[in-house]
DNA sequence: CAAAACTGAATGAACATTCATTTTTCTAAT
DNA sequence: ATTAGAAAAATGAATGTTCATTCAGTTTTG
């Protein structure tokens, strides 16, 4: 596609369009036509900003995820020991997920959609690079379990999109105490055991 | 629906068709037509045994977590221990996601549409009690942490679903040394920790 | 031969994408 | 500064496809 100058509002109310009706009730929920009626515009205006619908939510994709990392490593500095740091990536993910509802569920919905392509998720995953760099240093020093990342994820990371979506869902709410346990409960399972702390 | 005699067989070979088809590339790549041509069928004789679509989905939806559900509780007794009761739902459950991944896949896949109802997702819970019922018995002995079954469920129950995704995705390979740590990371991020053991 | 089961083709709605025009913005000559 | 007119942006309606569901009729079963 030709660089073109126009109008950046546009884009970006394409793209808000596109996440809040993706939300609302899954991509199913979101036809061309009715995210160009949000964003205030022709359908046709949309292909002027993306090559189909595969391209738009794509992209929207790429975009909330470098949100996503941007403000999880936002206070990180990679010098803290490793269970400070851990803690500080952790809690600004809980944050993300807890209070960019918008952001977060979209990133849900992804997950599980063909619709995203596999190239697009490699894409996304580059930017987590700053955390599996601290957990392999976490394990060098013998803090951190010599397990799979994908474990260390799994029981860390991924617990927090299951309580995001079930709070969303109604299900239930998460309140100071709950995310503080969480916390312990996501470090307990990825440390090293010691019973002479 | 009036109750008929219909063959058995027909409505087993859609619901087959149903999970194969979902599997293989979501909701969206599941249309009747090929539902029905998988199982060998007219696209009207669907008809005969389901409502719509919705229907459809839903009952295997409700058949397949009710074939996950026994398979946990297969050889639990509520007898046991607290600690030995929960390895051997872990385990079956484990199990269920890393070896029956056809319905495992399908479950998870089914976790995000809103082609499933909110009924049906109470309804697909209710089998999960003896669970919770372990847990509440766990924390009253001082055993299990005293949180929410919501946290339970993310940090112990939830991870292997993410492990199985990856694993379908073939992302990586869970082998019997990951199971174990898996294990490990399950119970120490819900346990009491006691030093003195 | 009647009731039940099944069928392929038809129907109509929803949708992504394109197209022929219109509107807006930009440029540069007066 | 103004404005002609070219380039860029934007549009609503049209196109063609895919799909869930229905219907009129056929086949199977008891």
């Amino acid at each position: 596609m030709v660089k073109l100058k126009k109008s950046i509002d546009k884009r970006n109310a394409l793209m808000e369009a596109t996440i809040s009706l993706v939300n609302n009730n899954g991509f199913h929920a979101a036809p061309m036509s009715k995210i160009a009626k949000m964003a205030n515009v022709s359908p046709a205006t949309i292909y002027l900003y993306f090559e189909n619908k595969q391209d738009l939510v794509n992209k929207v994709y790429l975009e909330v995820k470098s949100q996503f990392t941007s403000y999880a490593f936002e206070n990180y500095d990679p010098k803290l020991p490793v269970e400070a740091g851990f803690e500080i990536i952790w809690r600004r993910i809980a944050d993300f997920k807890l209070k960019e509802t918008e952001e977060a569920l979209f990133l849900a919905q992804c997950d599980n959609t063909p619709m995203i392509s596999e190239d697009s998720r490699q894409k996304g995953l580059v930017h987590l690079q700053p955390l599996l760099d601290l957990w392999e240093r976490g394990q060098k020093e013998g803090i951190i379990k010599p397990i799979s990342p994908y474990l260390l994820y799994a029981y860390t990371i991924n617990p927090l999109s299951f309580l995001m979506v079930m709070q969303n869902r109604g299900a239930f709410k998460i309140d100071e105490v709950d995310l503080e346990q969480a916390y312990r409960a996501a470090w307990n399972s990825i440390s090293v055991p010691n019973r002479f702390k």
